[in-house]
DNA sequence: CGGAACATTGAGAGGGATCAATGGACGTGG
DNA sequence: CCACGTCCATTGATCCCTCTCAATGTTCCG
C-alpha cells in the first residue's frame, strides 16, 4: 500500500466545520491539528485498510470516495457503505484493535489520519471533542440502522430509489447538485450494497428512466422526479 | 410507562466484569456506581423508550430480554437486534439527543440507567472508562456490520441458522447452555429481524427439525447439529 | 485492433411472499 | 369446569419478484 504523505493543517482546512466539534476551543484545535500529522493519498482501487489490519488511526476523507465492505470466507462481499468528503472511516477497528472491514478508494482520494491513541488522550482534556466522538459513533450506528431497514423491509425498486436520494442529499449538504449524480461505483457495487444483483440494478435504472423518474447515461444520473422516487414504498406491498 | 425504581450498587453487581472496563480503579468504580442511581423494572411488553423520546440515559440490562426496532411511517418494522443480560441499549440516542429506535421488553426485565451527561463527565477523568465506551460503541458498529452481511447476502435458511447459533453462543458466554434455547420472541419477530416472513421462519424450523439439525417444540429449540447449521452457507449458492 | 471491464437486455427458474385454513396454548368469564 | 376468544404456530397452494444463465453492446486502454 504505497501512499504519499502530506502535511495536514486542520485550522486551514475547509472541512473543519464538519470534522471538528462546534464550539471547539482554538487551543484544542491547535492540538488536534498537531496530532493529525499525516495526510495520505490513496489512488483509485487502492485499499486504505483491509480486514485484519492492525488498527491505529481513524481517517477523515479530505477528498475522493470510498467503499467499506465485509468479505465472507467464501468470497461473498457485502458493501457496508459509501463514504464521501468529510466522512469518517475506521471506527470498526476500535473494539479489537484490528480492522474488521475493508476500505477501498473508488477514485483518487486523500484522507487525514488521526492516530487513535492521540485522539483519546486529547479528548480527555476537551469535552467538546469527546462528545463529538460519541456523536460521530452514534451517528454511524443510526445510519446502519437505516440500512438494516432498507435490507430487511424494502423491495429492490425502493432500495435503489432510497439509495439515489440518499446520495443526492449528501451531495447537496456538501454544496453540490441535489439532482445530478456522477456515480463512483459500478452497478455490481450498488448491488452489493443494496443486497440485489447487478442485473436487477441495471433493469431498475432502465425502468426508472422509462418512467421519466431519472435520466441515466452510464454513471451519470439525473433525478427528475424525486417525489415519485420517495413514494415508491407507499404504492407497492412490502417485502 | 410505569416503572419501579430500585437502587443499584455496581460494586456488588455480578455484571461488573462485562459492564465495567477492566482495570477500572476502585475510585472510578465507586463514582460510576454513584451515578448509576436507578434501576428500572420493565415488564414484558413495556417499552423502555420509543423513537422520538428524549435521550437521557444508556441502559444496561440487569436481567431479562429486549428487542430494539425501527418503525417506518407506513408501519413496517425492522428489528435491529435482541439484547440480553449485560448488553447495552440506547446508543442511538446520542447523536440527536433523542432516540431513533424503540426498545421493548420481551420478558419481565430490569435495567440500570446510566445518565449520559454524568457518564461523559466521569469518563473525562477515567481513561479506562472512556476507552470502554468507545469499545462498546465500536462493538455495536461491528455487530451491525455482521447483520448487514446477513441481510444482504444470505438466504433464509442460512439467516435462521446463523441467528440460532448466535443466540446460543451469547448464552454460552453467559454461562448457559450452548445447545438449548428458550426463545423469547415470536416467529414473526424472528422474521422481522432476519428480513423474512413468519411463515418462512416456521417452515425452516420444520425443515431443520426434519433433517435432525434441531429439536423444536414451540419456543424451545435444541441445537443438535451445530456444524451442519454453520455449513449451510457453503453448500448452496448465495442470494 | 483486440481485450477487458462494465452495462444492458432477454428467457427461464426458483425462493420466498402471499393468501388461506387449521390447530394448539392460554386466559377470561360464564 | 367448560366455552370462547385471542395469540401464536404450522402447513398447503399459488404467485411473483428477483436470481441465474446467456448474449450483445459500449467504452476504454494497452
Amino acid at each position: 500500500m504505497k501512499q504519499d504523505i502530506l502535511n495536514a493543517a486542520c485550522s486551514k482546512c475547509s472541512l473543519s466545520e464538519t470534522c471538528m466539534p462546534q464550539g471547539f476551543s482554538s487551543d484544542g484545535m491547535t492540538k488536534l491539528s498537531a496530532i493529525v500529522a499525516t495526510r495520505l493519498r490513496i489512488r483509485q482501487g487502492q485499499s486504505l485498510f483491509k480486514a485484519g489490519d492492525p488498527f491505529a488511526s481513524l481517517y477523515v476523507i479530505r477528498s475522493g470516495f470510498f467503499k467499506t465492505s465485509l468479505t465472507e470466507s467464501d468470497g461473498r462481499e457485502q458493501i457496508l457503505g459509501f463514504q464521501m468528503v468529510g466522512e469518517l472511516i475506521g471506527l470498526d477497528g476500535i473494539v479489537n484493535e484490528s480492522h474488521s472491514c475493508n476500505a477501498k478508494a473508488l477514485e483518487d482520494s486523500e484522507v487525514c489520519a488521526i492516530p487513535y491513541t492521540d485522539l483519546e488522550r486529547l479528548s480527555k482534556e476537551h469535552s467538546a471533542l469527546q462528545h463529538h466522538m460519541h456523536q460521530v459513533m452514534s451517528h454511524e450506528i443510526v445510519r446502519e440502522n437505516g440500512v438494516l431497514m432498507l435490507l430487511g423491509n424494502m423491495k429492490a425498486e425502493e432500495r435503489l430509489a432510497t439509495f439515489l436520494l440518499n446520495l443526492a442529499q449528501r451531495q447537496h449538504v456538501r454544496g453540490f447538485s441535489q439532482s445530478e449524480l456522477q456515480l463512483r461505483m459500478t452497478r455490481e457495487e450498488i448491488g452489493m450494497y443494496l443486497g440485489i444483483k447487478l442485473e436487477t440494478v441495471s433493469r431498475l435504472f432502465s425502468k426508472f428512466s422509462a418512467e421519466g423518474s431519472i435520466d441515466v447515461k452510464k454513471r451519470y444520473v439525473k433525478i427528475l422526479n424525486p417525489a415519485y422516487l420517495k413514494s415508491i414504498g407507499d404504492k407497492q406491498p412490502h417485502l
